[in-house]
RNA sequence: GGGCGAUUAGCUCAGUUGGUUCAGAGCACCUGCCUUACAAGCAGGGGGUCGUAGGUUCGAUUCCUACAUCGCCCA
């Protein structure tokens, strides 16, 4: 077995291990008569590549999944990729550009080929990467948001919306990404400060010769405005109710109004109004109905309706508009002013607020369910502080703009036949017969009949994605979707509560009439050690397969969930993997010493092996009670920190080096049997954490049938535990710890045996045996009273003594008594306090004085002991 | 501007109905060890007035109030 190399290498096991899962299928699920454990996937980007966002969020994914695949569930883990229809769009966009082909040359069929064409090349990417990580998903069931059970499902529930009358069609004030040609949601806009100018600009006042100031950051929205507006509280502007101003560089003639929204301390107090392009504007000219000029082209030039600079580019114009209005003589002055600008996330092109006609889904109805399912603890929410953010959210819901304006994507079922007039349908067919019927006109054909131009937000395909990875739209009561819906846990990040996760829990009660998974697990974000975020810009990101081929993959996803408690975000840095890989050595180093170990059948267990093995066995009932209640409150970095420590601490630590047999002797056969027994279990444990190395490990301590696997044993279950031995043992690590701290402070080599004196009582468990193993002692002698020439320690109420050769120092001897007693005294006067405190005894619960008194005793105890002993040294 | 959450060791965080001298874990750090499973290791050690100021209580890291600082969300 000289073989068993002294480092452990990953590559080879995960590649290994990994196929070998596949080609048995492990990973596949189907419904039979065992409880589901379910769990979907957040769907990444079809043309993504894994990020450490996604290593976190699928280890703690596949962490769950395996774990409940040993508990004995039918497990499975549903996964997919998402269509992301800006982000595919404008890389698809981007890729004919650089052939030459410009998006608008070709036809929205010809471009949806293209898609397909990239989807496929690059689709899987981010999938087999996943695969490095371990991830234990059923392939079988890969799904996509846009193949075609998921588009015939999000167009029926389109469909269904609009005939429930949910879903209208409506002006409103969206975000436009002039770049994108879309509309884009407000959770797709970054506002970040950027420097600017602030204009300020004077408006004459009609029939007068005195002129009013606005400030403004945009002068080439001018040419939109449509009133000016002051405070009414404001006394500056009082005098001038119910006159008009002329605007500048168009000279049109518009109303002085005032409104409360207007911040008197900004600018001059003064603000300008143009409803068509800013969404405050916008509330105020309905609320005075005042008129909407739209200034700006589609694409960020300036249309024809401003009556000035028509086809510049907006930020071109801006430059024109100031030069005009110098030349004029409008403008007083510029000041540098730093302000927020909301940029696309895709695209980065300034957003332009902008009416447009859109779809709109109605939430206020909706969405009651849903806040409900959370605040009733339906759906539980961890860690719990997101239910306040996320009832805020709840209770201030707006509508959802469902449309974009891309090809790349459900296409809205919504075919004009007439001008303004529509019909919403599953098919074309279905819309030819209902356009009939509404118009009164048979005689309509196909060719009369225009389909929106318009594709659905990516998040109206994922708010269906618990119900549509099962199919329950298209097919409501198929097997699959009886089976696993809900799901058990939902694992995403914060960031996307509300526009995902709340969408999911409203669409679950709207189509399954409950709710689509009973936990959410929210995961940090993973930042660097500067805190951060990852970003490709930055370049802080480390490659996710390179750090799996450095550490191995069971030491990155270690690595991750060590120092992630959920909601807290994670500061990476290289030394969270190779911790991970820094465990794995260690699991591969004790599994070396199991196995390189000779045997020999006749001799007996000794008793400290015996012992051992009776407290390890113990001690992993405790933890699995421990690791069991942290995963109930999903508190999975302490589980795996518990599983850590029990298997570097107990068991390497302790167990191992007790039942090691001295150099070159062999090991009785039923410590062996016993100790291959424990490794079994221990890997078990550790298994959802680090699938590759158990298996590994698991494979190769006994002879498996073919076929067999860990990751498909049972998990060892909490089993009662002997509490009084643990603490026992406890007692036995102090002991061997005070005898190592004398070894080391007078530098007796551990070859060199010596005596333990103790009292009767201090010792005489079934650990003896182990404390003379530890502690390379000829014997524990029991004794009375005080030993001469002897170091001295003490824990809980006994004293115990090592007799040394040389003697000791009896000054130093005193000096640390002394300080024990200090300690011990004061230890023992805060105790005193607190009892002859009248209202304490008075109103303390009963438990709190028992245990005090029992402080006082033992304290008392203590300290007549180290009195004795300083008595005795000084007595000399 | 409105709302939510945080502040505990050098770093990241636990601290479970207020009660053990309760102040903890991992990492980092310091010291000593190449002791034949593992230096990717072993043994030992130092380190925090629990953000500040009050209050409630026999007793406060824990509950209340104010302040400071930071973060997130919404407008």
């Amino acid at each position: 077995m000289t073989e068993i190399p002294s480092k452990y290498e990953p590559a080879a096991a995960e590649n290994r291990w990994y196929s070998y899962w596949m080609e048995k299928g492990f990973f596949r699920s189907k419904p039979d008569g065992r409880e589901p454990y379910t769990i979907i996937i957040p769907p990444p980007n079809v043309t993504g590549v894994l990020h450490m966002g996604h290593m976190l969020n699928n280890t703690t994914q596949d962490v769950l999944i395996r774990r409940a695949r040993m508990m004995g569930l039918n497990a499975c883990w549903v996964p997919g990729t998402d269509h992301a229809s800006i982000a595919t769009e404008a890389k698809v966009v981007a890729k004919l550009k650089s052939e030459g082909i410009d998006k608008k040359s070709i036809s929205r069929e010809e471009f949806i080929e293209h898609a397909w064409e990239w989807t496929h090349k690059h689709g899987g990417i981010i999938l087999e990467q996943l695969k490095r990580l371990g991830a234990s998903c059923d392939w079988d069931r890969t799904l996509f948001t846009m193949d075609d059970q998921r588009y015939r499902s999000v167009i029926k529930v389109f469909v269904d919306l609009y005939n429930k009358g949910l879903i209208y069609r409506g002006v409103r004030m969206v975000n436009w990404d002039p770049q994108a040609l879309t509309a884009v949601s407000d959770e797709e806009v970054i506002y970040t400060e950027e420097k600017s100018k602030l204009y300020y600009v004077r408006y004459k006042i009609v029939d007068e010769d005195d002129y009013i100031t606005v400030a403004t950051t945009r002068p080439e929205t001018i040419l939109g405005d449509t009133a000016v507006c002051a405070n009414p509280a404001d006394e500056r502007y009082a005098r001038l109710k119910g006159r008009r101003v002329i605007v500048p560089m168009v000279n049109r003639e518009v109303p002085f109004i005032f409104d409360e929204y207007v911040d008197m301390e900004f600018g001059t107090g003064c603000l300008k109004i143009t409803p068509a392009h800013d969404i405050n504007d916008y509330e105020i000219g309905l609320k005075y109905n005042l008129q909407s000029i739209d200034i700006f082209n589609d694409n960020g030039t300036i249309a024809e309706a401003a009556g000035l600079f028509t086809g510049k580019d907006r930020f071109e114009a801006r430059g024109l508009a100031e030069e005009e209005l110098r030349r004029t003589g409008a403008l007083v002055k510029t000041e540098d002013y730093i302000n927020k600008i909301g940029r696309s996330e895709r695209t980065h092109a300034v957003i332009e607020p902008k009416l447009s006609l859109q779809w709109f889904m109605k939430m206020k109805d909706i969405s009651k369910p849903a806040l409900d399912a959370v605040m009733d603890d339906t759906i539980r929410l961890f860690p719990d502080k997101f239910r306040n953010v996320y009832r805020h959210w709840m209770e201030n819901v707006h509508d959802w703009c469902i449309s974009r304006q891309l090809w790349w994507g459900q296409r809205i079922p919504a075919w004009y036949y007439s001008n303004n007039e529509f019909v919403v349908a599953e098919n074309e067919e279905e819309a030819l017969t209902r356009a009939r019927k509404a118009s009164g006109n048979a005689g309509l054909t196909v060719n009369d009949l225009l389909q929106d131009e318009d594709v659905l937000d990516t998040w109206f395909s994922s708010w269906l994605w618990p119900i549509t990875c099962f199919d329950g739209i298209n097919n409501p009561d198929n097997e699959d979707i009886k089976y696993y819906y809900p799901s058990n846990v939902l694992v995403t990040a914060p960031d996307i509560l509300f526009f995902w996760v709340a969408r999911m829990i409203m669409a679950g009660y709207e189509y399954r009439g409950r709710e689509p998974f009973g936990d959410v697990y929210l995961t940090g974000m993973v930042r660097d050690k500067q805190k951060r975020k990852m970003s490709k810009s930055l370049g802080n990101s480390p490659d996710p397969i390179g750090l799996i081929e450095k550490y191995g993959a069971d030491g990155v996803r270690i690595g991750m969930l060590l120092c992630s408690p959920a909601g807290n975000d994670l500061l990476y840095d290289d030394s969270l993997p190779e911790q991970g890989r820094n465990f794995a050595n260690k699991i591969w180093n004790a599994f070396r010493l199991v196995m390189t170990m000779n045997i020999d059948e006749s001799i007996e267990q000794p008793p400290a092996s015996a012992a051992a093995a009776a407290w390890m066995r113990n001690t992993i009932d405790k933890t699995l009670a421990d690791i069991e209640d942290s995963f109930v409150r999903y508190r999975i970095s302490d589980a795996l920190m518990q599983a850590y420590k029990l298997f570097w601490d107990d068991f390497s630590g302790w167990y191992l080096e007790i039942i090691k047999p001295a150099f070159g002797q062999p090991m009785d056969s039923r410590t062996h049997t016993e100790t291959l027994a424990i490794f079994g279990d221990l890997v078990k444990i550790l298994h959802p954490f680090m699938p590759f190395i158990t298996e590994e490990i698991w494979q190769r301590l006994a002879d498996r049938p073919e076929g067999s696997s860990i990751m498909v044993e049972q998990m060892p279950l909490p089993a009662p535990f002997e509490a009084g031995m643990l603490q026992r043992f406890d007692t036995v690590r102090e002991i061997v710890t005070a005898v190592r701290a004398i070894r080391k402070e007078r530098n007796i080599p551990v070859r060199d045996p010596l005596v333990l004196c103790a009292s009767q009582g201090a010792t005489g468990t079934e650990f003896d045996q182990v404390i003379i193993r530890m502690c390379n002692l000829s014997e524990i002698r029991v004794v009375e009273g005080k030993v001469e020439g002897a170091a001295s320690f003490r824990i809980h109420t006994h004293e115990f003594f090592i007799p040394l050769s040389d003697g000791v120092d009896h000054e130093e001897e005193i000096r640390k008594l002394k300080e024990e007693l200090v300690y011990q005294e004061g230890f023992l006067a805060s105790v005193q306090k607190k009892l002859s405190n009248e209202k304490f005894v008075a109103n303390a619960p009963e438990k709190v004085i028992t245990m005090e008194r029992k402080k006082e005793a033992d304290s008392r105890v203590r300290i007549a002991t180290i009195r004795e002993s300083l008595a005795h040294l000084q007595g000399r």
